[in-house]
DNA sequence: CATGTCACGTA
DNA sequence: CGTACGTGACATGC
């Protein structure tokens, strides 16, 4: 430590030269290969792991020149010499393929040269380049997991050896080998050949360690002196000692590093440079690799790309009154406009302070703090005004914070949020930030709050002008570059027509949110926290002591240590306690602590729930969830904070929780509709077979008519056993169900499953076939497509990877069903919304869950919107099957459902 | 304090 | 070894 501190203080010119091979394993075995894995199956945890350790040495050993050496697979000078020379290897893992060829990648685009010698190993690369770093006058640092390194270490050079993994790496200089091995450096080499070295496959001396090696060099000054007394050592050891002299000897010259090679690279090419910015990011992109991008950048400084891209951006004028507003539109506003609000913290959320406007070649920006009424109004009027064309990213959460400030947004032709989505809706991320450094290039940094202790001295406030105009210029050129690439992959239509007049819909609904019968929900909440405790006591109780019922860990000490009970599936931490292995357990065991688990397990969940509904309140009594239109790769919603999608139903305690959800002041009732069968029916109509187009037509009990079919009698003799199997086979093959799952759901044999499943097939044949050609077409194409045009790109259906492959298979069968009835049910919303205004009608849309829909039904209004809302749903979709559509009326969801 | 794992609610 | 989601508690790692 105060060796490598000295080095730092005196000399600034510094060599670091890494073993790469070495310490591409040591990476590869201190990180978990499952757990640095890109989508498409190849493994980075040695790439990780090296270049994590790269950038902690830049940092700390502030280096100026950095050089990577490599091993070849070609025969060396010691293999030719010494046949067994590191034979008897473990086979390299099959994880570690490629990773040395994507390090070398990433170095290429850090400018660090890799070196490599035909006939050579690293280590003598190595050694040479510490020998022509020093003869330069440099000091040089070595990384290496090899020891022979210790060699090499002078008063010049410091060898950094890992001690475990890849973040524990002292620096070992002479006194620390001596300390160790009780030799100086220059001799470890003899050390080495005495003892022997089993990671290269060289036997030294049997019976001889590092202790008996240290006494005979210290006594007789190294290795040739050993050798001229060699008569001399007495005892066992001494005999050994001859008996192998030859083995001495050998290793002696294996482990002798050369120190004057031609290298190919010379020193001043291993200046430490910046690193080639646009090939990282396509590297890292590929690699998955987002911290280490970050970390990368923040150490090299993160200016230059940014600096030309802020070169582009014309500095703002900020519009401070009404003409200056007027004066900017009239110059700039012919043209596609990218708009951005600028926004700060607020309590319960966020709140917009200014707005920024990009054109093509003017950016403006105005201040909503202390903003005059004559100016107000002159913004009020551009933003609502459809005779500018705007782009915005995420128009629904922008419209509804300048709502907050009595702005209307209008006129806005590209939401790039949603066009980014439709363009790749795997993604996970959709924010600007990702998306403007994905297409752009260009590192949009979210505006942070000011450190502390600085906000006192800025007394003229953060600067929200700057990062919000950067912002809006970033949208509008995004708006340009995705138009052509979502035109491309035919989705203008699903943009335009669809997702963009739906955003609006949807921030409706968010903002109308839903009426809470909050006195009842307390009431639920304290019957919960009963059944709770009853639970926990008569838990404990069955086991005589406390545990805690909410650790899955605890809870395999209880249920496997000791009470022994049989093991459940395996899972990462163990066996499971999931619901199914419990059930299965109680009806083998009987055991009463798994009866009052299980209790405790329902009503901390109902509980859960119930808690996060009553946080979520807001002051006048209504929910307001927020629908994510742009996660789900399928073309769904989901909704969050909270999710009103997920509220119970199936049991009877958890429909308690929907009689919370009522009817709100100046309403008379709910209203749910939802479509009956929606994915069996898109099935039928994308498949085109007879029998279920016909069954549906004649509306038919489908799974009785489906179960007439498969078990060969006639409908009425349809059992409720049979019925049930042929539901959950139909609903199965929309996702891919094996035969192994469905005997797995039905509890019956695989050789029944298979059987049910062929008999089905038989029967409805055009299922069959479509769905193998749906899978062949994704292959082929590349991606999935759904009725109206929604395309999920699934590249991983080309994977080497079988696991992989089949995920993306079952995947690509799921996509065009679940989202073409996604793209019916968003169709329908935008119907029922355009019925209702036409028609003048003050009733309102509220929810959304994937096949139902929730209204809140204005007095005497009831008749029109039933009508209505069946007709708007029926009509959404043009589908070989009629979409039926079932309607409920009542005071609270509850009461409305079915 | 952030991240991952498990479990579980819905369609 | 069935798709698509979001949430909360616990455990672990920095």
């Amino acid at each position: 430590m105060s060796e490598s501190t000295k080095l730092v203080a005196t000399d600034p010119q510094r060599l670091l030269v890494i073993d790469g091979h070495s310490m591409a394993f040591r990476a590869f075995y201190a990180l978990p290969a499952e757990n640095f894995a890109t989508d498409t199956g190849q493994h980075t945890n040695a790439v990780h792991g090296f270049v994590s350790m790269l950038l902690t040495m830049i940092r700390q050993q502030k280096p100026t020149h950095v050089a990577v050496a490599f091993d070849l697979d070609t025969p060396t000078f010691r293999s030719l010499e010494y046949t067994e020379y590191k034979a008897g290897r473990n086979k390299t893992p099959e994880e570690f393929y490629g990773q040395i060829d994507l390090i070398q990648k990433v170095m290429e685009a850090m400018n660090i040269p890799t070196i490599t010698m035909d006939g050579f190993e690293a280590d003598d690369i190595i050694a040479t380049l510490a020998a022509k770093g020093e003869a330069a006058g440099l000091d040089v640092l070595v990384v290496s997991g090899d020891r022979d390194a210790f060699q090499l270490i002078t008063d010049k050079t410091l060898v950094l050896y890992p001690k475990k993994g890849i973040s524990d790496i002292p620096p070992m200089d002479g006194d620390a080998v001596e300390a160790k091995y009780f030799v100086r450096p220059e001799q470890y080499s003899d050390l080495a050949a005495l003892v022997g070295e089993t990671a290269d496959n060289l036997p030294g001396v049997p019976g001889v360690g590092p202790k008996t090696a240290a006494k005979w060099i210290n006594l007789y000054g190294g290795l040739p002196g050993i050798l001229e007394n060699i008569d001399a050592i007495k005892g066992k050891v001494g005999d050994s000692l001859r008996e192998n002299v030859d083995n001495v000897t050998r290793n002696r010259r294996l482990n002798h590093l050369l120190r004057d090679l031609e290298l190919p690279v010379g020193i001043e090419a291993m200046e430490l440079e910046r690193p080639n910015r646009e090939a990282i990011e396509e590297l890292f992109d590929a690699l998955q690799f987002n911290t280490l991008r970050k970390r990368l950048f923040d150490l090299f400084g993160d200016e230059p790309q940014d600096a030309a891209a802020e070169a582009v951006i014309p500095v703002h004028e900020v519009l401070g009154d009404a003409a200056a507003l007027q004066g900017w539109f009239g110059a700039h506003g012919a043209q596609l406009l990218g708009l951005h609000a600028a926004t700060v913290p607020a309590s319960g959320g966020t709140d917009v302070v200014g707005v920024a406007f990009a054109s093509n070649d003017a950016t403006a920006f105005v201040s909503l703090q202390d903003i005059d009424a004559d100016t107000k109004q002159a913004l009020a009027k551009v933003l609502s005004s459809t005779s500018y064309a705007k782009a915005v990213h995420d128009f629904k959460g922008t419209y509804k914070l300048l709502l907050e400030h009595g702005l209307e947004l209008a006129g806005v032709v590209d939401d790039t949020m949603i066009t980014a989505y439709l363009i790749q809706p795997d993604r996970r991320s959709h924010e600007l930030p990702d998306i403007a450094q994905q297409h752009l290039r260009i590192a949009l940094e979210e505006a942070k709050a000011p450190a502390d202790g600085q906000l006192a001295f800025d007394l003229e406030g953060p600067d929200h002008a700057t990062p919000a105009v950067r912002a809006a210029h970033v949208v509008r050129q995004l708006s340009q570059l995705l138009a052509g690439m979502l035109v491309e992959r035919g989705g203008e239509t699903l943009l335009k027509e669809l997702e963009m007049p739906l955003s609006l819909v949807l921030a409706r609904m968010e903002m109308a949110g839903i009426a809470i019968d909050t006195a009842k929900l307390d009431e639920l909440y304290d019957g919960f926290t009963a059944s709770i405790n009853q639970a926990t006591d008569r838990a404990y109780e069955a086991i005589g002591h406390e545990v805690n019922l909410s650790s899955p860990k605890q809870l395999q000490v209880v249920l496997f240590e000791e009470l022994d009970l049989p093991r459940t599936k395996k899972i990462k931490t163990g066996f499971t306690t999931d619901a199914e292995s419990l059930q299965d357990l109680l009806e083998n065991t009987g055991h009463p602590f798994l009866k009052a688990l299980m209790a405790h397990r329902d009503a901390n969940k109902l509980r859960q729930t119930v808690e996060g509904l009553r946080k979520a309140v807001a002051p006048e009594g209504r929910i307001h969830t927020t629908y994510a239109q742009t996660v789900a790769a399928t073309g769904r919603l989901s909704s969050l904070n909270p999710n009103l999608q997920n509220i119970p139903v199936r049991s009877e305690a958890g429909r308690r929780i929907r009689e919370v959800f009522v009817v709100g002041e100046g309403y008379e009732t709910l209203l749910t509709a939802d479509y009956s069968q929606i994915e069996m029916r898109v099935m039928a109509h994308l498949s085109q077979d007879e029998g279920l187009i016909q069954a549906y037509k004649d509306g038919e009990d489908l799974h009785r008519f489906v179960g007439s079919h498969v078990f060969n009698v006639e409908p009425e003799d349809v059992t409720n056993e049979m019925r049930s199997k042929v539901k959950a086979m139909s609903y199965g093959l929309a996702y891919g169900l094996s035969s192994f799952g469905l005997s797995k759901q039905l509890r019956i044999s695989v050789d029944e499953a298979r059987t049910l499943m062929k008999d089905y097939f038989s029967r409805f044949g055009a299922v069959r076939d479509y769905l193998r050609k749906l899978v062949d077409d994704a292959r082929k194409d590349g991606y999935t497509e759904t009725i109206f045009g929604r395309r999920r790109y699934l590249p991983e259906l080309a994977s080497d990877n079988r696991q992989l492959r089949d995920i993306a298979e079952r995947a690509a069968l799921n996509a065009p069903i679940q989202g073409s009835a996604a793209d019916i049910i968003k169709r329908a919303m935008l119907g029922v919304e355009e019925g209702l205004a036409a028609a003048g009608l003050k009733s309102r849309m509220l929810l959304q869950v994937h096949d139902e829909l929730v209204l809140e039904v204005a007095a005497g209004e009831l008749e029109a919107v039933e009508a209505l809302v069946r007709e708007k749903m029926g009509a959404a979709a043009d589908l070989l099957v009629p979409l039926d559509v079932h309607v409920g009326i009542g005071a609270s969801w509850q009461d409305a459902g079915h």
